[in-house]
DNA sequence: CAGCCGATCTACCCAATGGGAAGATTGTGG
DNA sequence: CCACAATCTTCCCATTGGGTAGATCGGCTG
């Protein structure tokens, strides 16, 4: 084992995500992450600041991997109208929160980051966008029925956030017979937009 | 200072909110509570067994507020047709959320608490049957067009435990203009009740 | 009224944690 | 070839959650 590790900051965020899955977000150690990485429990710190810089780069690769879920779902679909494409960046949106619950459930955590992180606001100002360019470009096709742009936005991010937050915490699968939650998201999204959505008025 | 506090219980939950709000679930500490109570940092063990314990008996007196707040709302709506009781519902959740944002940062964060806990799921099925009782009250009224009250449910469900999450979260209020949560909610609540819930087939 | 017993609370203990400070090791540019 | 900046380790400390044993209290029995 050699003294300097050589890439102790990607394998302690490997770390990070498998010691979330097996302990939770409340439990993790970072004495513990660094013995896995097979390091001094010090090591991290020179790379993170500290528990909350650790996590807060976690946080980041997740809207990094959010951003990448939801246009995968788009160009997956071959989306073209905007409520197709609203339609898909939902379906993207919940696959990437119970694909990458670790993620998920730091990003929303600000009691335990630092949420003022330049570049934790800058990547999830980008991942925003993606919805909000949706929204602009069903209003651009006339398919908001007047309805205020911001409303629409904020109601559909809703929607799918609070579908992937009660997935995870279990209490939802629980009272619901539709167990396979990709195609559950798939069922919510397109009843948003089929019912929030009009027809481009000709 | 009495031997026997003689109200440890209830001062314990305060106490334990007070915290909360100070400095976040994450950063809980039992032996702050006992200090803040005034009281030994043993104490509270025989009430609550541990850490865990304590947070599930406060998250059960969450779901209690949860569903007060709920009724309440609905009763000051003098909602008598399902869509409006669902409107009142979504109101209600949202403004018991934003609230008592302690209460409801816990109830939800399965990894802290004693999920398995007979009051904790019994009082959480009471408040789940709030939602539900109501989509079969719009069924019963022919509003829901045929579709699966299963998907409303969730739906609706996920519209407002979303727009309570990300509003908590921090995240949403930077983004949007309409700094009133009370009134986003009533906005968000009344979208899906308009676009979801169809007029009675006559 | 005396005594006892369960409920309530305290005192002391331990291993583990996060983070501060200072030193060791390494490789790289002048 | 050597100073210097990264990288990593070792040692330290206050604090935490929780285990165990003992102290104190209040009510019930006789």
């Amino acid at each position: 084992m050699p003294y300097h590790h050589g890439n102790l900051r990607a394998a302690t965020l490997r770390a990070v995500e498998t010691s979330i899955r097996e302990v939770g977000v409340g439990q993790l150690s970072l004495r513990q992450v660094a013995r896995t990485v097979g390091v001094s429990n010090r090591a991290p710190a020179h790379h993170f600041k500290d528990k909350a810089g650790l996590l807060t780069e976690f946080a980041i690769e997740g809207y990094e991997l959010l951003a990448q879920s939801v246009m995968e779902s788009i160009a997956a679909a071959g989306a073209s109208s905007g409520p197709e494409t609203l339609a898909a960046v939902g379906r993207g949106y919940v696959r990437f929160a119970v694909g990458h619950r670790e993620h998920f459930e730091v990003m929303f955590r600000l009691d335990v980051l630092h949420p003022d992180d330049e570049r934790f606001v800058a990547v999830s100002d980008l991942a925003y966008g993606l919805l909000t360019s949706t929204i602009e470009q069903c209003r651009r096709e006339d398919r908001l029925g007047g309805r205020d742009p911001e409303l629409v936005a904020v109601s559909a991010w809703s929607l799918v956030h609070g579908l992937s937050a009660l997935w995870l915490s279990g209490r939802l699968s629980e009272r619901i017979v539709e167990s396979n939650i990709d195609r559950l998201a798939a069922r919510v999204s397109q009843l948003f937009v089929d019912c929030v959505l009009t027809a481009a008025s000709s």
